[in-house]
RNA sequence: GGAGGGAUGGCAGAGCGGUAAUGCAACGGAUUGCUAAUCCGUCAACGCGUAAUAGCGUUGCGGGGGUUCGAGUCCCCCUCCCUCCGCCA
């Protein structure tokens, strides 16, 4: 959501923002509204001003028992006008709500612009892809063989992209996220979160997957939405608060399961368990100071990233250009991991900085020391990691010619000590 | 599912038709050897105004309608929260 005294002040580089993410020019059309409604909301200032003086003269005079009539009649005649100027202000400031509503947010200065992926920039690359004397397998051909990844039980029970896993596949998906888990919490100050999966509507709008994205989420039939990521509720924590500005930044994380209708999706990465309807995730949420959300952002994608390293998963940390980051992003790194059965990186961690346009959505501020009044916060979100694709990165990077594959050394505690499947 | 109670500023909490009490916290100022205490002010959003302040004004009592010269207060609808009963992990 925008704050519309910048697009007053600044609505070519408002238009050249949208630009850059695709969008068709708004500001000259914002701006008429909002010169309307202003004007509006000044003649009806006019207006209550007079009523309320009246209203109390005649208060005055009663009290008195004193004779009002004519007054009452001359603040009658305001009634038309005044009525009038509130229906108008009602619409007017709702259909500018709607408007500002459906943007996205501005890219951060420095990021690449774009319409896609091609135009994201490699900034890091870690660690050397493994070599196989063999042809490198895909996940689910390995786990398949093994008999521990089932897509037709769970095509049985809920039809495509949904899986069943087994056994030591099924430990192994619960020790990543212990394993992700323990480290943020232990290490890097997050604080374990444990969430409601099913949120109302005002939650959904607030991290801005509506109204725009509804199609992309799944809802119940008394209303509810599944999560298509914690980062909804992490960051609807603060919806609606006014925080000390000594308290930030405030950094959650939380394991959840995340609900995705995957509706523009049809036909892609259709085999396997790349991207299904529900999936893990490890999130972390962090508020933020408006003035080190960039110092955060970094710091939240080094913590993904040491995850990666710890798992020895090679991967590169990719700058999102414009046109492919996010609805409510302004900045996000991509951190790809290499997937040697598919023989090049896949998303599998994702790290935005949201600055203060989720904030304005809920609501979400801060008090600051000096100064008056209050000031919105930043949000950022990040996976650290998407469970699913981590489990998928294993897997490929540690597969043996014999059909089965290593443990990482870092998560054999979290598996009673085994160190390899199959 | 049945019955009842509630939603007021950062927090607590009164008001039940006539300009939103009071307390706490926070911030600014005054005072003061220092700290504490005390006193005064500020403390949300928006509009006008300004270089920025100041200043003036409007709105704001869960949301939306209505009655009234005037609504936190009365009427209608909706949302959410709580308590008890029933059912249940």
């Amino acid at each position: 959501m925008y704050d519309l005294r910048w697009i007053r002040d600044n609505p070519d580089a408002f238009d050249a923002g949208l630009a850059a993410r695709g969008v068709a020019p708004q500001a000259q059309e914002i701006l008429a509204q909002d010169v309307q409604a202003r004007a509006n909301r000044t003649s009806l200032q006019e207006i209550q001003n007079r009523r309320n003086a009246l209203s109390k003269q005649i208060g005055a005079a009663k009290s008195k028992g004193e004779n009002a009539d004519g007054l009452i009649a001359e603040v009658g005649e305001l009634k038309d006008a005044l009525q009038a100027g509130e229906e108008l202000e009602r619409d007017l400031s709702q259909a500018l709500r709607e408007t500002l509503s459906g943007l996205p947010n501005q890219p951060e200065p420095g990021v690449p612009v774009g319409a896609d992926e091609e135009a994201n920039i490699e900034v890091r690359r870690h660690g050397a892809l493994p070599v196989f004397d063999f042809e490198a397998k895909q996940h689910f051909e390995i786990g398949e063989a093994l008999g521990l990844m089932d897509f037709e039980a769970a095509s049985k029970l809920s039809g495509a992209r949904f899986v069943v896993l087994r056994g030591a596949l099924a430990r192994l998906e619960r020790a990543l996220a212990a394993f992700m888990l323990d480290i943020h919490t232990e290490e890097f100050g997050y604080t374990e979160t444990s969430v409601p999966l099913l949120v109302r509507e005002h939650t959904a709008f607030g991290t801005g997957n509506l109204p725009k994205f509804e199609d992309d989420l799944f809802k119940t039939t008394d209303g509810f939405y599944l999560i298509p990521t914690a980062e909804m509720v992490l960051t609807n924590l603060v919806r609606d608060e006014v925080l000390a500005e000594a308290d930030l930044p405030l950094r959650f994380i939380a394991h959840t399961p995340c609900f995705r209708s995957e509706a523009g999706a049809a036909g892609r990465d259709t085999r396997g368990m790349l991207r299904q309807h529900q999936f893990y995730k490890v999130e972390m949420v962090s508020i933020s100071h408006p003035d080190q959300s960039g110092e955060e952002h970094e710091r939240m994608t080094a913590c993904a990233e040491a995850i990666l390293q710890r798992l020895g998963i090679p991967y590169r940390a990719m700058l999102l250009s414009s046109g492919d980051m996010g609805f409510s992003a302004q900045r996000t790194y991509d951190l790809e991991g290499w997937m040697p059965g598919q023989d090049c990186y896949r998303e599998i961690s994702s790290c935005s900085n949201c600055g203060d346009f989720q904030a304005r959505r809920m609501s979400a501020r801060f008090k600051p020391k000096q100064g008056k009044g209050t000031g919105f916060v930043h949000t950022l979100n990040g996976s650290g990691l998407a469970v699913g694709r981590t489990l998928i990165a294993v897997m490929e990077n540690y597969q043996f010619a014999d059909g089965g594959f290593a443990i990482p050394e870092a998560l054999q505690p979290y598996l009673g000590g085994m160190t390899r499947i199959g």
